[in-house]
DNA sequence: GGCATATGAATGAATG
DNA sequence: CATTCATTCATATGCC
């Protein structure tokens, strides 16, 4: 789910591959698992070189800018922290429902007197990972890609674009 | 009929109240009910810590998780504007009264009896967000209007940025 | 059974 | 780094 719809090959992507006119810069596949293999290996906050290079690796699939794997990153880091930062609470329903007497009764108006914040600090360990079908969580299946130049690409489409090694992590050291 | 949608009553919900299987989260009518009316007392964008007790609250009445109140939030607002937007766009200056029945929720405001944050909250009464349409912020960035599809405009980003330190050890690898 | 609408979910792009 | 806005994708549901 987290690559975007994951269960077919290809989003709708108005302009992704195609390079039609957008407003917005629209990732190819390609570019998004090139990035969410970065991001998985650690990097995390890239610095403006390195923003340059992946740029530049990434243009081989399609149309980007540097700020779009800048923004890339932050959003993607400011989820995933969101991410967890609201998952852990889910199960908490436990001591939630206790003290839940609150009737619903569905005469119209009514009754918001329910009290949406019962004060105590919701107790939880940071554990409640793999509940029930929860799913508002990504990650897992750890896997080290190593880029060799056109994986499923169809190269020679682009030969003329000549590009190096797309092993991204020697470039960075 | 934007609240009250033309059908409504009782929705069939199959997997709301039924509790059957399903890929997206289908609120309860009590939910939809205590969100609505959260929304209509003046919350638009509560804080994680708030949607984590609403979120807590409403998984009395079924199953939910905090995400699905963060983006119920974040649709409702974002619909209610796009609408209004919409009106005064369809009809320029034509119906002005009729653009004005639609407005009325926001300075209103409403604040009923409903109790809804007792003393945990923290301050949320300025995210009313601005009232009546004043500005539109229709632009207040330097670089948006310079955009001309330049690849170079990349400046914008990296102001708060130190220059690349010339060791940065990736932790990935 | 498609089409229309409503709405949950996601994410690019900003801004503070 | 967080928070927010805008736009879009995806799907549920109702109507014909």
């Amino acid at each position: 789910m987290d690559e975007g719809m994951s269960g077919f090959g290809l989003k709708p992507s108005r302009c992704a591959g195609g390079g039609a006119k957008c407003g917005r810069w629209n990732p190819t596949n390609e570019q998004v698992k090139v990035l969410t293999d970065l991001f998985r290996s650690g990097l995390r906050t890239p610095s403006t070189d390195q923003i340059q290079k992946i740029s530049s690796q990434l243009s081989f699939y399609g149309k980007i800018e540097s700020k779009n794997v800048f923004y890339w990153f932050q959003n993607h880091k400011a989820r995933e922290r969101q991410k967890r930062r609201r998952v852990y609470v889910e199960n908490d329903h436990l001591n939630v429902a206790k003290q839940h007497l609150v009737e619903v009764s569905e005469s119209g108006r009514v009754i918001e007197t329910l009290q949406l914040f019962p004060v105590n600090s919701l107790a939880f360990s940071d554990q409640t990972e793999k509940a029930s079908g929860d799913e508002w969580k990504e990650n897992a299946s750890p896997y080290t890609t190593v880029y060799t130049c056109g994986t499923e690409m169809d190269n020679h489409y682009y030969h003329h674009h000549r590009l190096p090694s797309l092993d991204l992590r020697l470039s960075f050291m």
